[in-house]
RNA sequence: GGCCCCAUCGUCUAGCGGUCUAGGAUGUCACCCUUUCAAGGUGAAGACACGGGUUCGAGUCCCGUUGGGGCUACCA
């Protein structure tokens, strides 16, 4: 079995290619075959040169190695397109040769010029073969003139091209409705038409899964096997991932937004970025189009190989769950080993601007792990932890619902005289003294340790209390209990 | 417009003729737990687009309608 991903590289990866890519992986895994990235840059206008590093980046971000391609080689190569150009020209002047394509010297102009009449009397655009049998003659003339000619493939005029889909089953379609397509364009570069089967016949490609937009140009590429004479290898076309509302296929020239408005980010840099673990992103991706096979939808890469197969991919195109993302990205967070999670956090403060203590860090991670939907949200909830100094919360922040400043007040000393006299940091020992006092002073728990809770972390939505004091030591924790004290005596 | 593809809770999906008074997940809501926020627990609301067939029997097969999507370049 042998698969390829075979993106162009004109910006970052999106969303919808990294699933495509996923299930190539996934197929090529499950049953020991060969997974091949192929770079199709046959457009010069097109061109990106920081695009291919960039693309890579993301694939092998995913854990989606390749076995050939770039950088790794293989016995298939090269595998950019722009590197095998002699190959295309080659089958292009070939299937001239056997009258299966003609060269064509319409201008864009003239092309232009057909589509505007064709829409003038309600026809269908499309080219009108104006060159599809010309003289030699006619040829030579044109040949005369200078003029640098494309290659088109001579579609059948009539009768049906049957295809084969392996999700789909069988499909007609009537070549009477398909055009002669251009296969080798004035500058010498294949178009997609072209390339798309010398390289996949060249390069022993045997299962074919791409996105769906591909269906319609399907009997094309089964005619050029056809007139090439080769075996064709098994198509299997994927649905398309729709906006999250379902309108339309997802794509960064309109960019979705949720349901708040937020727009929601389709390349996968972005998410990269916004901090969600690869394992459940391919996770996500996975359960997008395809099914697991029993009601679990959380699970890891190695499983899905285990069980991937094309008889559970799905016909219909589905909008993109994104709220399933991130309960998907906690679940996975939270399946992390805290020195794995800590090794993913501290790259995501550092951006943030902090420094970062290993030890500190280890300390701190149990705190946040069931609490993070994404890496990034760390830096809100546990940033104070790293900070050089403490920012204390306003005054009026320490003052907790049916409370007054100079309860609090009273309240946070007390607390620190409580804290001063404990010798045992452990959650037990501070939550004993601390309910004791509370009691004492006629407040609930809740009044007292979320008093205490904005007084040391300096928010109100922060990490456990005890286990925050714990981790900050006595002498700072009393210091801003008592600073936080202080703030409201000034305040009154 | 033309050609093609698709159709189960808001969303992702299970279902491959009887076990469907349609299962799971997410999201939403309620309650429990509770020092915030989470996590966890319990529960609720929530779908076979419609119309014809075929069949003893249809969410499951066929046809049509409707709806949605894709394509319609010397882009991929």
């Amino acid at each position: 079995m042998r698969t390829r991903f075979a993106p162009s590289p004109t910006g970052s990866l999106h969303i919808g290619g990294l699933r495509t890519a996923l299930f190539n992986w996934l197929f090529a895994r499950h049953y020991g075959g060969t997974f091949i990235l192929r770079i199709e840059d046959t457009d010069q206008k097109r061109f990106d040169p920081t695009a291919l590093e960039t693309l890579m980046e993301a694939l092998r971000w995913a854990g989606l190695h390749w076995d050939e391609g770039p950088e790794v080689g293989g016995s298939y190569g090269p595998y950019v397109q722009s590197e095998r150009l002699h190959l295309y020209q080659q089958w292009a002047k070939w299937l001239v040769e056997q009258d299966k394509a003609y060269t064509c010297y319409c201008s864009p102009e003239r092309l232009q010029q057909v589509n505007r009449e064709k829409e003038a009397r309600k026809e269908p655009p499309g080219y009108d073969r104006h060159c599809r049998n010309l003289t030699a003659a006619q040829r030579a003339a044109y040949e005369a003139q200078g003029i640098k000619p494309v290659i088109r493939f001579k579609m059948p005029l009539d009768g049906q091209t049957v295809v084969q889909d392996a999700i789909r089953g069988e499909s007609v379609f009537d070549n009477a409705t398909q055009q002669d397509a251009v296969l080798l364009k004035s500058d010498g570069f294949p178009t997609y038409h072209l390339a798309v089967v010398v390289d996949d016949h060249f390069m022993q490609i045997s299962h074919v899964m791409r996105a769906i937009e591909w269906f319609p140009s399907f009997p094309l590429h089964a005619q050029l096997w056809q007139a090439f004479g080769w075996d064709m290898p098994v198509y299997a076309h994927l649905p398309v991932i729709l906006n999250p509302n379902g309108k339309g296929k997802i794509s960064k020239r309109n960019p979705p937004k949720d349901k708040y408005g937020n727009i929601i980010p389709v390349m996968v840099h972005d998410y990269m970025q916004a901090g969600y673990l690869p394992e459940a992103m391919t996770n996500f991706l996975a359960n997008i189009g395809w099914n697991f096979g029993d009601e679990r939808e959380v699970f890891t890469m190695d499983e899905a190989i285990e069980r991937f197969d094309l008889s559970r991919v799905n016909r219909a195109s589905s909008a993109f769950p994104t709220e399933k993302l991130d309960w998907l990205n906690g679940e996975h967070i939270r399946r992390l080993t805290p020195d794995d999670l800590a090794r993913r956090l501290k790259p995501v403060l550092e951006n943030a601007g902090f420094e970062v203590d290993d030890e500190l860090l280890r300390k701190v991670v149990p705190l946040v792990q069931i609490r993070l939907k994404t890496l990034n949200e760390i830096v809100d909830l546990a940033g104070f932890f790293f900070r050089e100094t403490f920012v204390a919360a306003p005054p009026e922040e320490l003052v907790q619902d049916k409370m007054d400043a100079a309860m609090t007040c009273r309240a946070l000393d007390r607390a620190a005289d409580v804290l001063a006299g404990l010798d045992d940091l452990s959650h037990e020992a501070q939550e004993a003294a601390m309910r004791g006092l509370a009691d004492e002073l006629g407040l609930k728990p809740k009044q007292l340790f979320g008093a205490l809770r904005v007084a040391i972390t300096g928010q109100r939505v922060a990490t456990p209390l005890f286990e925050t004091i714990a981790i900050v030591g006595k002498d700072v924790a009393l210091e801003r209990i008592r600073n936080a004290a202080q703030s409201l005596v000034v305040q009154s």
